[in-house]
RNA sequence: GCCGCUAUCGUCUAGGGGACUAGGACGCCGGAUUCUCAGUCCGGAAACCGGGGUUCGAAUCCCCGUAGCGGUACCA
């Protein structure tokens, strides 16, 4: 391993739908082994499968990469685009007999494994159809050794493998067969992509030898799973980069808790900004077993990353989430707000008595204006309104004697206040909160609370 | 069926023959912080898939089994 010579690296995703939160962490491994290694990124598109690559599943994906703020040095390049390349490759091959044609269908080849035995790959006959497919001759005998990078040398019987497919009968060429030959041409020399690839990749070997090029450095991540233990899907949650995005999660967080999936520090470390991850990432540490997506676990790593975000961030964030100015007003809310909340999307709960009427919660009101409600709201009125201030010490010297001269537990008078202000139970700190709402609004909502209360 | 990969607390992991009475993190449970929720702090329960070897000694190495996953397309 020649750390010597620059790396390139490619991330090649296929535009079949949004991407994935495995997708996501293939492209942030790759991407981390690039910058940790001083290498490049190559952005390729696997578009080979003509009806399902759309331009809006191009864009989505291109989309889902620059939300994660990964970046990549060459492309996107297109697949399909490289067909004139993948034909010369396919003629290479024909011409030198390592490829040819051969008019079998799927039935056919069923039909040969059952009699030849399910232990051996399909092995047909060259016919001179140019409409016919075109395989590639595998070797009966020996195995292809997959070197990979993260489970050490992995060897496969060329004999369980069929003459596989790398071009349709029309001439356009087979995934196994563009990717090889792409990878080649691009000079790319680490190849990091998912598991699922592991047993693909001897078909790669065995194009690229027949190609006589130098294959790449193979590296193989565990799959990610959901909850429970099947490979991750839109059932699970969410399941694709936008809806992390619109659950109220930060790039940094999921970078951060992606890396985690698969790969972990010796000595613990959990919580690591961008630029340790870059420094700390190599592919070789990556573990062998796949992984459980865990949004609890990114929940809390989200927490984390929100409440270390200096406020004029925090608020720009919490805005864009909400689709609103990041004003005076919104940051003055998130001030108060920022200790609170584990993803974008809780802060509005906790804000919103800044920007609208208390919300009606009925259930919350019934639990709290109780009895001795009424007194408190008038004391605290008063208070209130005699203050010398309306910041939060000058609130709280005004309502802290309150409990005592009402002789009630300070919850009796503090709930009370929140859901008039609120209307609900759950928000800010009480003092934080009615400062925030300033004197006028806050007198006239517990005025209100007041009047309902005696009617 | 055939080929291959994987297997430590519920989850992510540390561990690469003796330092392991198996460590950390999330989650969970309990306590504290006497305004809610959250946060923070403290404490707790919780794991080496099973069976054989190798070795003075195995979570660590080998074999078998079991389970999970992946591949096996004129999909990617």
């Amino acid at each position: 391993m020649s750390e010597d010579s620059p790396i390139r690296l490619r991330f090649a995703p296929s535009p079949t739908g949004a991407l994935h939160i495995g997708g996501a962490r293939t492209a942030l491994y790759n991407w981390l082994a690039a910058r940790h290694g001083g290498g490049e990124l190559v952005l390729r598109i696997e578009d080979t499968d003509l009806e399902r690559s759309t331009p809006e599943n191009v864009e989505q994906i291109l989309d889902a990469l620059r939300w994660l703020e990964l970046d990549w040095d060459e492309g996107p390049v297109s697949q399909a685009s490289r067909a004139e390349r993948h034909a010369v490759a396919l003629q290479q091959l024909l011409h030198s007999g390592a490829a040819y044609r051969d008019s079998a269908t799927a039935k056919d080849v069923e039909a040969w494994k059952a009699k030849h035995g399910a232990d051996r790959g399909y092995r047909g006959e060259p016919v001179d159809e140019p409409g016919a497919a075109v395989r590639l001759r595998v070797p009966d005998d020996g195995e292809t050794v997959v070197d990979d990078l993260i489970r050490g040398p992995v060897s496969f019987p060329n004999r369980s493998y069929d003459d596989f497919v790398i071009a349709r009968g029309d001439g356009s060429v087979l995934y196994n067969f563009a990717v090889a030959v792409d990878d080649a041409e691009m000079g790319i020399t680490e190849v990091v992509r998912g598991d699922d690839h592991l047993s693909n990749t001897p078909k790669q070997l065995l194009v690229l030898a027949a190609l006589g090029h130098a294959p790449p450095r193979y590296a193989h991540l565990p799959l990610l799973h959901g909850p429970d233990g099947k490979k991750l899907s839109k059932r699970h949650g969410a399941a694709s980069v936008q809806e992390l995005r619109e659950a109220g999660y930060l790039p940094a967080a999921v970078r951060n808790y992606l890396a985690l999936l698969g790969w972990g520090t010796d000595d613990d470390t959990t919580l690591m900004s961008t630029e340790e991850l870059v420094r700390r990432f190599r592919v070789a540490d990556v573990g062998k077993s796949a992984a459980i997506f865990d949004e609890k676990k990114l929940r809390w790593v989200n927490g984390r990353f929100m409440r270390e975000l200096p406020l004029d961030d925090y608020a720009k964030a919490v805005a864009r989430h909400l689709e609103r100015e990041a004003d005076a007003a919104l940051r003055a809310a998130c001030a108060i707000a920022q200790e609170k909340a584990q993803t974008l999307a809780e802060v509005w709960a906790l804000i919103r008595f800044l920007f609208e009427p208390p919300v009606d919660d009925e259930k919350a009101w019934r639990k709290v204006m109780t009895e001795g409600a009424l007194p408190a709201l008038e004391a605290a009125g008063a208070a209130l309104q005699e203050a010398a201030g309306f910041d939060p010490e000058a609130v709280e010297i005004a309502l802290s004697p309150l409990p005592e001269r009402l002789g009630v537990k300070p919850g009796k008078v503090y709930q009370p206040i929140r859901v008039a202000i609120t209307g609900t139970s759950v928000s800010p700190g009480i003092f934080e909160s009615l400062a925030a709402l300033g004197r006028e609004k806050s007198l006239s909502r517990i005025d209100s609370a007041v009047v309902r209360l005696r009617s």
